[in-house]
DNA sequence: AATGAATGAGAATTCATTCAT
DNA sequence: GATGAATGAATTCTCATTCAT
């Protein structure tokens, strides 16, 4: 296995048949990722799917690595994108009302492409330290905790950080496991009202009256 | 690279000699998974650490896969003894009790050799379906619906089968983003209180009167 | 282009087998060598020529390095094999006679195979410090010095440890720049006789009678 | 990898800016080649050190090969005009004294820039027949017979051509080992005397009076 | 004249696995 | 039971070169 890798993109395209190009490498990545699983997804493999030739993969993406990286943190921009779209929606209303809708959120972006979230997921796992990660996941646990201290007036516990720190890695680590263990609960919406509702007994004071 | 293969044991083994052979291999799998990482585990990496040829490790390990099932259902048999340990413990305390004795106990043991945690749970993602794993959830799922079970009158969701998994689904997921993302606050009491008051608010009627 | 090479051999072979394997990739690195040059013996042909697997080849040296290196050593301590001999005979003649039959022998080494031996200098050009090399020179500059102390009474220059200096550099110097540019010159009586007489003419105090 | 190609530069830049990116290209060649050595000196990579398209580069020199080629043709150049220069300079001095100067002059040139020296050199070796360099040696050779035979009554070799072949083989085999081996001993003067030393006594019959 | 996107053959190297001894 | 030599498909990645723009 050659050479420690490097996961920055080699170059900007600035050509549109570069962009393109780009475009056609990371489509071909999440497809074979998909279907032949992260250990099967050849870089060959995926310029082939590209309908590029290896080369250009590499003109683009130093190594393997960058092309899971740029596919992370596509991913996780996205995460973050509706994370921060329902948490704004939800700035007017209950603390209940708003984990409902995030959590909500969270799981249906879940189900989009679950098979492509799970080896993202192993990936991160793999890659270990990945800057877009550290990133993402500090700019989640400032976003709730600004709702929270919005929200204080309803919050429960004293310390607004852990508080965030506590429901971010719930949500979070819920979310995942669910993911990898029992995807097909993730449209349960039994089950998100339970999350909802244990993740919002913890935040507010005042007993939900629902169930 | 040649195909994947059976991850069941070849043989077990009978005699001393052969046993000591088995444990020495299993050791130096985890020793070359801590050091190195999965990437770098080969099997004929595994066998020189182990101080045994590569052709005895096939005797006893049909493929890589097996080596790494054995170590994960070991660990998984060991978790659960943790749980049923602790549960049983439990079983005349309350739901808060019970509950933090358990979490604590799931926390430590994750605290133990969290670099190899990491590497199996990775390794469980990437096996996927994986007979041990799916049985120890199920034994898990099990053994703490029947602890809700004779905890009902203090329960406070109708649902037993739900609140369990819930219950279950929230802990696990938790433990593993935190080893993942932030193994330091394994230990942090204050992280572990937290989590434990956010599972009983969600088991048990009363709000419990602590922090 | 993998991995900085290590140049040490891998393992050493133990059973007859092994070493007969690596006697045929010694061999066929030769042919190969001499028959298509440095820049297309790839690792791969090597292993195909030598009617071995290149895994097998990979378990014997490190790196295609380790090739080369293996085979530069190899030749070099003929050299100075070849070198110690004649310096020996030449104990109990006089400098000039020691200086024909040595400088004799060494153009007729290099006769023997005048590929092989031009690609192993460039090599050793392109590898520059190798340990190898550095060690024959070091013994060859040694056994020149304790020849010309036991044929002090004869010597010209002061200095025994420079006019070897100068006597090493400058033989093998033309040595090498004739193997390079005319090698048909390697075996011309004349032009060794020539060589021979400058190099005595150097180092003895007597003008020699000949020519 | 495509096959070898044509060295001939391919078009003589006949505007201003075309002679400016050909100057270019080769100022990269030479800082590419001593900072990463040969093999890491990809012609996009000199492309890009150039500051120019390798596109534009391959308008100029058709291969890789030519752009090492016309370095060396310049290279080779610059060698015969110190010869020629100091040779001309010795015309009216004695064999000693010219041999001197040259032998100075051509180890002072390999003093000033060694690494790229020493590229070129392994270059020419991997090349092998390169019509600059037959065309460089010969120039040589005829330089150092005219020399000689204007010195006839000084030089002790009845044959002039013999002579010059020694001398000029001699005194380039020493420079070029010397730098490989022992670059530091290039700026030697003790070492320079006496490889003057040596060429001396072997050209002129009277022993010299110094050292 | 210049650009730079695209190419793809080919190189080095790894590693799970087999099997003769 | 144990050994370890041998295997070879597969993988990542490079780089000289072309050619449409």
């Amino acid at each position: 296995m050659p050479r420690a890798a490097a996961t920055k993109p080699r170059k900007e395209p600035t050509q549109a048949r570069a962009q393109a190009t780009v475009e056609a490498i990371l489509a071909a990545t999440k497809t074979v990722l998909v279907k032949d699983g992260y250990e099967a997804a050849s870089t060959n493999r995926v310029a082939e799917v590209a309908g590029v030739s290896i080369g250009s993969l590499y003109q683009y993406f130093p190594s393997k690595a960058a092309l899971l990286a740029e596919l992370i943190q596509r991913h996780m921009s996205r995460m973050f994108e509706v994370l921060a779209t329902t948490a704004q929606q939800g700035e007017t209303s209950s603390i209940e009302e708003a984990a409902r809708t995030v959590i909500r959120a969270v799981f249906a972006a879940h189900r989009v492409n679950p098979k492509l979230h799970r080896v993202l997921i192993e990936q991160m796992a793999r890659l270990g330290t990945l800057e877009a990660l550290e990133t993402f996941e500090a700019q989640t646990q400032e976003l709730i905790e600004q709702f929270l201290l919005s929200h204080r007036a309803e919050l429960r516990p004293k310390n607004v950080k852990v508080a965030a720190r506590v429901a971010v890695l719930s949500v979070r680590g819920v979310t995942l496991w669910t993911l990898l263990r029992s995807p097909e609960q993730l449209g349960d919406e039994e089950f998100i009202d339970e999350i909802t509702d244990m993740v919002t007994r913890y935040l507010v004071e005042a007993r939900p009256r629902r169930r």
